[in-house]
Parts: C-alpha cells; sequence; structure tokens
DNA sequence: TACCAATGTGTTTTTCTGACACAATGATAT
DNA sequence: ATATCATTGTGTCAGAAAAACACATTGGTA
C-alpha cells in the first residue's frame, strides 16, 4: 500500500494521465443543523484558511459524475441533490506560486510544466444535504473536514468565498421554482422546523401561519398523526415530504409567473 | 497574408499554443424578427448540418470574454446581454473521429495527440441581439452564417439540439425575474410587438389586456407620442425602454416570490 | 362610406398575499 | 394539583395581484 507522501507524488506528477487538465469542480454542501445553515469545508495543508471540497475531473466522467464522486467521497452520501450553477473562469483564480510552494514544503519534486500548475477553470456545484447522515471526512489532500455555520467561513482560499455567494443566491432564486427541504431535513419534521429554514435560506423572518398557508397549498408535504413532544410548549404536528408530489413539483415548478 | 488552408493548419496544429485544452465555449444566439424568435447557426464544412456558433477560449481571457469575442465575430455586436447557462460534459460529445474526417478532406495533416482530437467540454453561453443591427458573418472555419426560424433548425452537429433547448429553458425561467426585450428589440417597438416576443419565447398566447397591465407595471416603458402607421388597423403606440430603470430592474430583479 | 380587425381602456371576479386575533396545548414553576 | 406561558393550530379580513371579460376607438380596406 503507498503512503500519503507517494500518492501524493503520483497525483501531483502523474495525475494528467487520469485526469483532464485545466478543469476542476468546487461544491458548495449545504447542511441545516440547530436552526443554522450550515457549510462543509476542508482545511489545506500548510496553510491556514480554509476551501470548498473539490477536485477533478477524470477522463472518463462529466462533471456531474465528478461532482457526485466528490461529494460521496465528502460525505458518505449519493443521489443527493446537486446541480451545477456557473463557471468560475477569472484567468488568475487559481494560484500557481502558493500551490508549488505547498508542494515544495512538502518535498514533493514537481516536473517542469506540471499539470496543476496551468490555470484552472472551475464548475461550481451546490448540494443540499441531511445534516445528521452526513459524515465529513478528509481525504488525502487536506487535514480536516467539517461543517462551518455559513457566517463564521472566514477567508476562504482562492475565489472560494465568491462561489459560496454565488451558491447562495442560486438557491434563493431556485426557492421561488423548486421545492427545497427534502434533502435538508430529517424525514420527520414540523412546519417550525421547514420554516426556519427558509428562513435562514433567505435571511429573512416570514410570517408564521402565511408560511403554513403557501407551504401546504404546493401540495407536497403530507401531515403525519405524531406530534413531537419533548418540547417546553405545544406539540407540533410532524409533516414527510410526499416524494411523489415533490417530484413532479420538482419537473414542473412550483408558481406561475408568466 | 497566410490563405485559409494554411490559417488552418495553424490553427489545428498550433492551436494549444494560443487556447486552453479541453474547454469550449457555444453561443446560442437568439434575435427576433417577423414575430419569430430565430437563432443564429453556422454551417459546418464537409458535413451537410449546421451548428450553433462556438470557439476555443484563450489562455488569457476568460469564459465571458471568450463569449464575447465570438459573439462579436459573428454579429459585428458588443456590450450585448450574454449569460452563461451551463456545461455540457458528456463524454463523447465532442466527436473526435468525425472531426478527424473533415480536416483529413481538407488535406490538412493533423498530428498525433492533436489538441483538438481530445474531449471537450463547453459552457453554453445565450445571447439576446437586436436581428437588424446584428450582421451574421462567417468565420474562417465555417461556410455560412445565417439567421434560422427556432422551428427550422432541424438535426444539429452534436449535442448542440440539446444546448439549444437548455438556453430556452433557461430564458423562460429568466422572464420571471428580469426585464427581457431590450436587447431583442429595436429601439421604438409597440404592446403587441413586444407581446408577440413574450408569446414566442413562452411559446403560449396571452391575454392583451393584462399582459399590458403587467408590463406597464413594471415601469420600464416609456409611452411615446409616435403610433406605428401603415399596419391594416387602428395605429399602436410606441413604446422604448426606460433604460435607467430598465437597468435597475435587472440587477434588482422583477417580482417577489419569497 | 360602411366595414372590420386590431388597438386603447376600462370593469368584474377570483385568487393570492400580508397583517393580525384567538383558542388549544403541554411542559414548567409554584 | 394548578396556574403560567411560550408556542402551535386555526381562522378572518383588507388590500394587491391575476384572470376573465366588454366596449368604444381607429385607420386602412372593400
Amino acid at each position: 500500500m503507498m503512503d500519503q507522501k507517494q500518492e501524493m507524488y503520483e497525483f501531483v506528477n502523474r495525475g494528467n494521465e487520469h485526469y483532464m487538465a485545466h478543469i476542476s469542480i468546487d461544491s458548495v454542501i449545504f447542511g441545516f443543523h440547530a436552526n443554522q445553515l450550515k457549510v462543509l469545508l476542508v482545511k489545506i495543508r500548510h496553510d491556514d484558511r480554509w476551501a470548498l471540497p473539490g477536485g477533478f475531473v477524470r477522463k472518463e466522467e462529466t462533471m456531474e459524475e465528478a461532482a457526485n464522486r466528490v461529494l460521496s467521497e465528502r460525505t458518505g452520501l449519493n443521489n443527493i441533490f446537486l446541480q451545477q450553477f456557473h463557471v468560475f473562469s477569472e484567468i488568475h483564480r487559481s494560484n500557481t506560486e502558493k500551490f508549488l510552494e505547498i508542494l515544495r514544503s512538502e518535498g514533493i519534486k514537481v516536473e517542469k510544466n506540471n499539470w496543476l500548475t496551468q490555470r484552472f477553470i472551475s464548475v461550481g456545484f451546490y448540494a443540499l444535504v441531511n445534516y445528521e447522515d452526513a459524515i465529513p471526512s478528509r481525504s488525502w489532500d487536506s487535514e480536516v473536514c467539517e461543517w462551518f455555520d455559513l457566517q463564521n467561513v472566514g477567508e476562504l482560499i482562492l475565489d472560494h468565498n465568491k462561489i459560496i455567494e454565488a451558491a447562495l443566491e442560486t438557491m434563493r432564486r431556485q426557492l421561488n421554482f423548486q421545492p427545497i427541504g427534502y434533502n435538508l431535513l430529517p424525514e420527520k419534521f414540523t412546519m417550525p422546523e421547514l420554516q426556519k429554514l427558509y428562513e435562514t435560506i433567505l435571511d429573512k423572518s416570514l410570517d408564521r401561519r402565511n408560511f403554513q398557508r403557501k407551504m401546504l397549498g404546493y401540495g407536497i408535504l403530507d401531515r403525519l398523526e405524531e406530534r413531537r413532544k419533548g418540547g417546553a410548549h405545544k406539540a407540533p404536528y410532524l409533516y414527510r415530504f410526499n416524494l411523489e408530489e415533490y417530484q413532479k413539483a420538482l419537473k414542473e415548478g412550483l408558481q406561475g409567473g408568466w
């Protein structure tokens, strides 16, 4: 079995045999926990900053497959809502100097014109996952993989802050056309919990009663007989997404416009 | 001055010095004329099919710059509404065999492992341009460049039919959030003309009076004193986009949702 | 000069949205 | 055991927006 340094050397100097040059993916993986929108970040080696989980595209996989692979590697999850939303192609967005520096400090020889030192454009994906089901796990090229509150991500490498911003904007617009929640919440949830999710994503508060009316109006929720006991107050009903209607709404969109 | 064959040889065998491998852009350039949504296509040499105008990305330009360059080359237009909407990355979307065949039939030698024979992913852009202002012009690698009625595009090369479909869907969704029309219509236009544009994009008919009320409600139109004479019936008023309000609406979006 | 299709300008009806009121509930404090 | 109280369930009402519809006007055409 290869040790870590050996593995890294292989990737750096022979990765171009398996991966496409110039192209990478970065995923904004959202979760929801304790009324907070979370995002999954990885710690870069030899840098005190964090980064979005990302990866390269194997020669025999599509962008979507690559993004799914990365998502699966970082969270153990499959078949998750995952969508590309933008291509980031600023010319100096990838920082070759910094990268070489890190490799050298690892004691890794880098051959001339290494594929990783070239310019990369990145396709941004965003995913919505169930915080409790995801098991963050680091990869060989990073130190740690952890959930962060969206407010506490701090300064990330490269243009990753900008990528998160764009993902958020996309998700907010998406809210108007597609049902969101199935992937972010546990199977059973209360109406106040669903509302908190919306409020967190939109970063504004909504009227409790109007929210419920509108949401139920979509016809994608089933109310269960159960209630959530244990809270300090009146026990709210539990709801569950009606998968069939949910899928239909995903395809056809929610409301009107024109 | 290089002849065309020389130019093509240079591009094929030394293009990799100036262009990024694996990455291309394809643009769906929409126009509107005679109550028809048009799309700009180019005729491929040695193939009886047509294609979207596309191109490669120079090492010193972003995707957006590349798309603007192509748009400018094909239409003579600059500073036009142009937006990326999807990355197409199916593994076999680019057809190497076909491509080599064409080059050979042109009598062009292709070096081993030519950059153009590798897999390409393409970033789809869509543009809205004024049909009358655009001057379609072919490039060295195509025979003709022409407007097509959207219904009559027929079978295009590769996945270009799919790309057009995706662009249309994107534009339809966009209609709900952003004003559309400024780039597609002449400076002065009538309300029925604007409505026809919307109806054509959405492929459904709208109520004349409700359309007018809603559209005027956006506050992005100025009604002129002029009327359009010459039609067989009552002369309709001419309108013009109020650029200031239009730009504001572009930024802030049109209506609500959540 | 009558006609007619298309335009300008409403009204009515229905639906959606936003703001708000009150009763029910279930753990907690006394 | 009972009162308390924040939270939930349900409903109302006014105003805005959307959908459906009616009628007078107009500018060529027959």
